[in-house]
Parts: C-alpha cells; structure tokens; sequence
DNA sequence: GTCTATACTCCGATAGAC
DNA sequence: GTCTATCGGAGTATAGAC
C-alpha cells in the first residue's frame, strides 16, 4: 500500500522506519540508560539518518517517551481490566491485598517475559525514570499512570480501612519503590546486596517474594506518631 | 596560613578551592541530576576555572564521587557504631526489627536535617545513584556500603531466623528499594502518588511512616514458592 | 511527506603558557 | 595551582533533494 523500494525508489514506508528506530532505541536505552546513549547510536544502528529522530519524534527525549508509551499504555490497560475483573466478582467485599497486588505486577510480569512487548528490555526500562531528576524525563509519566493509580488507591483504601489517606499514600508510595528499584534490576542489585543468594533474572521468582514482603508491608499496624503537634497525644508506654 | 591572595597573588588555597566546588557541586547535582549538570556551570559559580574540576578530581564522575564518599562516608561509620552499641546492650538475644531499622535509617535522617552533613540536598542525592544506568555513576558504590552491608545482613538474619538466606537478600534489596526511592524524593512522589495527603520534606515524619511499613515487609510469612521444581508440592486449597 | 547533508552550539577533556 | 585555547563528540535545527 506504501510507495516501496521495488523499482528504484529507494523511501521506506514511514511506520517501518518509525518502527525501527523505536526498537532500536529501546534496547539501547535499556542497556545504557538515557543520557549515555547517543542519537548517533541509535540511528547508525537503526540505519536511518541522525535527522530522523527529530523528524520523526522531535527531540531525543520525545523518542524515549515515544518507547515508553508503547508499551505502558497496553500494560496499564490489562492492569485496569484485571482489578475490574476482580471487582466484578468480589461485589462489595473488599478484596484480598495480595489479589490488587498480583493485578498489578502481572502484566507487567507478562511484558517481561513476551519479546513483542519489550520484554526483559522493557522491564529494566520501566523502574528507571522515577530516579532520574530532570522534569523532562519523569514529568510525562502522571497521565500514564493515573487511571491506574486511582483505581488501585481506591482498591487498597477499601482493603486497608485503618488507614488514615495519609498514612495509605506513603503506603503506595513504599510498595512503588520497592517495585520499581527491584523491576529496574540494574547492577545496583549485586552492588548493594551482595547476592550469592538471588537470581536478578528469574522475574517470576522475584515475584513471588516480593508479593508477600508488599503484602505484610501495606498490611501492618499504623504508625504511631511522636512528634506530631497534636495535643491529644498518644500514649506511648500505658498498655 | 596559605599563600592567599593578599598583596597581589591571585592564588587561593587548594582545600578551600576543592571545598567550594564540591559544596557547589553537591547543591547542583542534588538539583538536577548528573546529566543534566554541566561542569561550566559549577566551575562558574563556585568562581573557579573550568579546568579546576579536572586538576583537582580528575573527571566529572570524579567529583561526583567524591561529592557522594564525603558524605556517606561518615555516615555509615556511624550506622555501624549504633548497630555496635544496639548490640553490645543486647548480648546474645537478637536484636528487635525496629532498632535494626532505626539505627540504619536514623545517620541518614540526621545528615539531612544537618546543613553541615550536607542537608536535604545530600538526602536527594542519597538514593538516585541505585538507578542510574552507567556503571561509571554507581560502580563506586559496593566498597563504600561493604561493611555496613555485611553487619546489617547478620544482624537481621538473627532476627528472622525462618527466613532462608535467599529470601533474607531479597527483602534487604526491598527495604533498600523502598528508603531509596522515599529519600531521593525527587518530584517522582507528587507525579505517581498524588500526594495531597503527605509532604515530600517532612523527612522525620517520613521515617515514622516508613518505619512499621519496613517492619510489617520484613517479618512477612516466608513466601510460598509455587513454580518451584520440587515434588513435594506445598497443596493450595486444601485446607 | 521523507530523507539527506550540513552547520551550529554546548559539553567534557587536555596540553601548554603563566 | 591556575588559566587559555582547542579538540572531538554530543543534541539540535534547517535547507534542499527526492
């Protein structure tokens, strides 16, 4: 359907090209992180010209949003349909932490193990921005995720009831780290736990204590706070 | 003491010259990340020649180091000094979760409320390193956590004495993730969380959530290993 | 609309004068 | 120890070929 190269035209179809760059800056971002790679790279291996990138996505850092895009927006989408789904059958009771919890990490657990959604590529692309400092890199991610973000909060207010908002946001805000410095699984892993004893590749099994570890995490007692103005205060030691 | 620039000579002294670029620096790196700070921009505003920061620290990444091993040095050193105290009081009994936690949290709460240890901006710049991609930002990091890393591990493997060493790793690699991921505090938190409910730079307050949330993760049941290729299967549903 | 060639600015690093 | 000059390589923008 696209003015091809057969005959002597030598213009490739555009989504072809576009497609190949993606790809290629994909795998390279995930190697070698975003300010260490060059659009130089990217291009000679994609073998299009250096223009091509701002041709067809505008700046470097548009095309490392263009990458994530690609395959968060499918991921969130198969998040947001396993927590209805889950909803759908539990009605009013509350769900179980570990059922929102395993609606979560699943899809992207599916992504990481399907090289035509990224794949072990992908994943190490996921937890990375939420580190990196500049506005530029991190500031697009709020609309990608917040369907999801409300969603799953409403879920675990429903599951956590003692909870104060506050307390819930931290919270969430743990369960994310931990998630995202695990699933980034750079080297920094080996570096700080020395790890004789953990496999960094074996995804499924990360899961699998990571779920348990979130789990006693969101689910422990509220914390009792000692420096608050309040004068109403907590007793600390009267039993 | 130094020749200094009274009577003509526009020399300075070299400790002073190297203090002001890493306080300089760490300001600047804290604020907008490795990357994106330019070595003209430190040099120029700590009113040194742009030459200045290769003489004296050899490379960008040098001084980034050396920014990083000025503060988290001592702070370790004092991590393990009240693990030691914790420890000489308790004799053979093992140490409760929350002194371990606290003793490991608190070095790092107090550096960041201390302008001297380098305050919040050191804080920030605490937990970002674990993502960064280039083994050249983070390679630096294993020797300098060594010790602390060693002593922390032993004296929580005493304290959850049913977990097996692997999933001990791998939920001292959850706790790091989670503390990281808070500390570094970058404006992450207010665009995945919408944080109406917490304040990023109430650092005290901050721990005080982290801390049960910590606990409540690490003396979770040990996980149930479902995929594993054993025979004897753990059943499911029989209760 | 797509792709190419080229130029511009800024960066980190370094050699050599002072 | 400090400064100037300069180099190669980075991201970016654009004029023009097809």
């Amino acid at each position: 359907m696209v003015a091809n190269d057969i005959g002597g035209c030598h213009l490739k179809a555009p989504a072809e090209t576009k497609e190949r760059i993606l790809d290629v800056a994909e795998q390279i971002f995930a190697e070698k992180g975003y300010a260490a790679t060059s659009m130089r790279t990217i291009t000679s291996q994609a073998k299009v010209n250096l223009a091509a990138i701002n041709y067809h996505f505008g700046s470097k850092v548009q095309l490392y949003r263009a990458v994530f895009r690609r395959r968060v927006e499918p991921m969130n989408r198969s998040r947001i349909e396993m927590l209805h789904s889950l909803e759908r059958k539990a009605g009013d009771t509350p769900l179980a932490l570990e059922d929102i919890l395993q609606a979560f990490l699943e899809p992207a657990l599916r992504a990481s193990l399907d090289p035509k959604q990224g794949g072990t590529n992908f994943i190490k692309l996921l937890g990375r921005p939420h580190a990196e400092p500049g506005p530029d890199i991190h500031d697009f991610l709020p609309p990608m995720y917040d369907e999801v973000k409300k969603r799953y909060r409403a879920a675990l207010a429903k599951a956590l009831p003692d909870l104060s908002q506050e307390e819930l946001s931290w919270r969430v805000h743990f369960v994310i780290g931990a998630m995202a410095f695990t699933l980034a699984g750079t080297d920094a892993l080996e570096m700080i736990e020395s790890c004789r004893y953990c496999d960094p590749t074996d995804i499924q099994g990360i899961v699998q204590y990571l779920l348990p570890f979130l789990k006693g995490g969101l689910s422990a007692p509220p914390a009792v706070l000692k420096s608050a103005d309040r004068n109403t205060r907590i007793p600390d030691k009267s039993s």
